[in-house]
RNA sequence: GCUGAUGUGGCGCAGCCGGUAGCGCAACUGAUUCGUAAUCAGUAGGUCAGGGGUUCAAAUCCCCUCAUCAGCUCCA
């Protein structure tokens, strides 16, 4: 016998090799059924897994992350045999539950239209209903590897085979008809995934590499009932309205224009009002944290990018400037993809001590990136694009300190903007079977990311590991930030570079009189001014802070004979320094408001006779709608306030 | 770059199996001067992303290019 720990710290006794399930069946049949996988001492287990000690057991129903996520990995194997049953000679390759749902990877002659996945949909809602028990089985490497190949499952045999050797044996899943490959964990049976939707089918590389083969990846999402299914549909409906390519676009922030090219947007009048007033901001802070502004070329020649290692390591993703091919290189001349070899040069112009250090250079740096053609995301994945860049030189002892202020510094700029919840940290580090991509040795990669590491320990930043994410010459801190389609990008990176010093000749004397190489950190406060922007269009749903907001302000008539007034009182927020428009059409009060509220100006005046006798202006928010009138005065007061302290509201 | 989808007046859409473009909103003009999310009437605007081809005839069929979207790969 042994004990079993539940819940609210109940201890029961169970016989040696019960399973969770069984336990879940003793509790009652309702949990049973919705039970969809178990944490076993804090590890997730498949329900069958036999317990053979004292421990203590959560039951996972769809409630919890992880057994959600056994939820849908049981769907996916539910999409498989779907798309077997109806195209046998489909061969699958992968298929897990991911954060929102999950996907299936098949070799197929075609990919599926949306017929196809009509069909395919269908066909799940049968298996479903058939209510097949999921059953598990173990084989030995070898015999598994036998099996999926007369199965004729290459991408299963290829997966298989990786285990073979090691001792272990191989897990399989199966339902009916079909079995495949899985480490698991799923449910008892296929019967609680009673909605089901395929979202999107499109195309995705063997083992995410861009040289194998081309598979079809088709994507889902599953419920145990079918009212979240359609509250989830909703809500992705919802976020979708939120998108910064269509409402920037809607709202005026943005547009792009077929001959000007990809990647290329003209920021109009209101996205470069909101970044002017970011780099304001950005600039005037980093000033007064002791960063010294510096103004570099937007290209150079060949010779300084084969000094830093850019020509070598990314020279496709730069545009150059005259012939490649031609003989002489040295007469090419390239667009900077970055700004480090540049701001460096700021460095290099006088000899440097240790006294002189740290050293902060920052730039508000417009950048170049030749992109492959398919990246290209509204504002978010652009090729011409504007970053608070910095580079800051300093000792081995300053790194520490140097480092988390520039961490605090970004902090303070996502608590600022209001994104600071929103955000997640990656610990970039290389990939050392990938060579090829990095500078620098084994022995110096290894020191750098663990004192990296140590940092951000010191930190505690929650960070996660992103192995092969980072740059070239060193680890990163990516600030990573998702859009409304829940795509994650950087918004802020945080470099350390040991490596590029010694490349440049950049030196400084330290205390005992011997030169030595400054470490290097690359950081960005804010990010791209592009990319941000379309995050806060998306966080805001175009509806920006006070002290963001193009137009703060929108002053409308109730009649024509109140035009006077009206522009006596936008001549005096004016000259408060406040963003005014006048909306002077003969159109009425409703339809002014209502245009104004669309265009999410954060006030509006109603001015009409009753404030011009009283001589006061009625104001409206866009949010919390008639706030009645007030003395101009007053308003100013409650403005100025408002964007002093950058209040997000 | 790859897979798939899309590209019609400023925006959102119609235009089925080919016979030379419609609607709503916006814009403009006129009337209305009306206090917190849409006043009424009228006018103008597109050759259908661009180029080539098939055809007596193409927005509608075919090819190429460009751009947009989702995903992959890549990346701030």
């Amino acid at each position: 016998m042994i004990n079993v720990e539940l819940k609210g710290g109940v201890v029961k006794e169970f016989e040696n090799g019960v399973t969770p399930a069984e336990i879940a069946k003793s509790i009652g049949m309702g949990l049973y059924k919705s039970v969809c996988a178990a944490r076993v001492d804090n590890e997730v287990k498949d329900l069958r897994t036999p317990l053979d000690r004292d421990c203590k057991l959560e039951l996972l129903t769809f409630d919890d992350p992880d057994g959600k996520h056994a939820f849908w990995h049981s769907a996916s194997h539910v999409l498989a045999q779907a798309v077997k049953r109806l195209y046998p000679n489909a061969k699958c390759a992968i298929g897990p539950a991911i954060e929102n749902g999950f996907y299936y990877d098949f070799d197929v002659e075609k990919p599926f239209s949306n017929e196809d996945l009509q069909k395919i949909k269908a066909e799940m809602k049968k298996i479903v209903k058939s209510g097949l028990e999921i059953e598990r089985f173990e084989l030995p490497a070898d015999e598994a590897v036998a099996k999926l190949t007369e199965m004729n499952e290459p991408y299963k045999v290829e997966l298989a085979s990786e285990h073979s050797g090691k001792g272990e044996n191989i897990s399989f899943y199966k339902q009916g008809e079909f079995t495949d490959l899985c480490a698991g964990p799923h449910l008892m049976s296929v019967a609680p995934i009673k909605a089901v939707e395929l979202t999107n089918c499109t195309g995705a590389y063997w083992r995410g590499d861009a040289d194998k083969a081309q598979l079809c990846r088709v994507y889902g999402i599953a419920f145990p009932k079918a009212s979240m299914l359609e509250e989830y549909l909703k809500m992705m409906e919802e976020a979708r309205k939120r998108d910064h390519n269509k409402i920037g676009r809607e709202l005026g922030f943005f547009t792009t224009v077929d001959y000007i090219g990809q990647g290329l947007p003209i920021l109009l009048p209101k996205g470069a009002r909101v970044i002017q007033l970011l780099q304001r901001f950005v600039e005037d802070t980093e000033q007064k944290l002791g960063w010294l502004l510096t103004k570099t070329p937007f290209m150079a020649k060949s010779d300084l990018y084969k000094i830093s290692g850019h020509w070598d390591h990314y020279k496709d993703g730069m545009f150059i400037l005259g012939d490649p091919d031609a003989e002489d290189e040295g007469e090419l001349y390239a667009l900077r993809p970055m700004t480090c070899p540049f701001q460096y040069q700021a460095y290099l112009n006088e000899q440097r001590s240790y006294r002189d250090l740290p050293l902060r250079y920052n730039e508000t740096s417009t950048l170049f990136r030749n992109e492959a053609s398919g990246e290209m995301h509204g504002l978010i994945r652009v090729r011409q694009f504007t970053i608070s860049e910095g580079h800051l030189m300093c000792t081995p002892e300053q790194l520490e300190d140097e480092f988390k202020s520039c961490v605090e510094l970004a902090t303070y700029m996502l608590k600022t903007l209001g994104l600071y919840e929103d955000v997640s940290y990656r610990f970039s580090q290389w990939d050392p079977n990938d060579r090829e991509k990095y500078i620098g040795t084994q022995e110096e990669w290894d020191e750098v990311q663990g004192m990296m590491g140590k940092i951000l320990d010191h930190l505690e930043i929650p960070y996660k590991i992103g192995i092969g994410e980072a740059a070239f010459y060193g680890p990163k801190l990516d600030i990573q930030i998702k859009n409304v389609f829940g795509k994650e990008d950087t918004l802020i990176t945080i470099q350390i570079d040991p490596m590029i010093a010694e490349k440049f000749g950049m030196e400084y004397v330290d205390r005992d009189g011997v030169k030595k190489h400054p470490f290097i950190i690359h950081r960005t406060s804010i990010g791209c001014y592009e990319r941000t922007l379309a995050l806060l269009i998306e966080k805001y749903a175009g509806a920006f802070p006070l002290w963001l907001a193009p137009t703060q302000v929108k002053l409308l008539a109730v009649a024509d004979r109140h035009l006077d007034y009206v522009y006596d009182v936008k001549k005096k927020l004016e000259a408060e320094g406040m963003r005014v428009e006048v909306d002077g059409r003969s159109e009425k009060i409703g339809y002014k408001i209502r245009q104004a509220q669309l265009e999410k100006v954060p006030y509006m005046f109603i001015i009409g006779d009753k404030d011009i006798e009283a001589g006061t202006v009625s104001v409206r928010h866009r949010k919390e709608g008639d706030l009645g009138a007030m003395k101009l005065e007053e308003f100013v007061a409650m403005a100025k306030e408002e964007i002093d302290t950058k209040q997000i509201k």
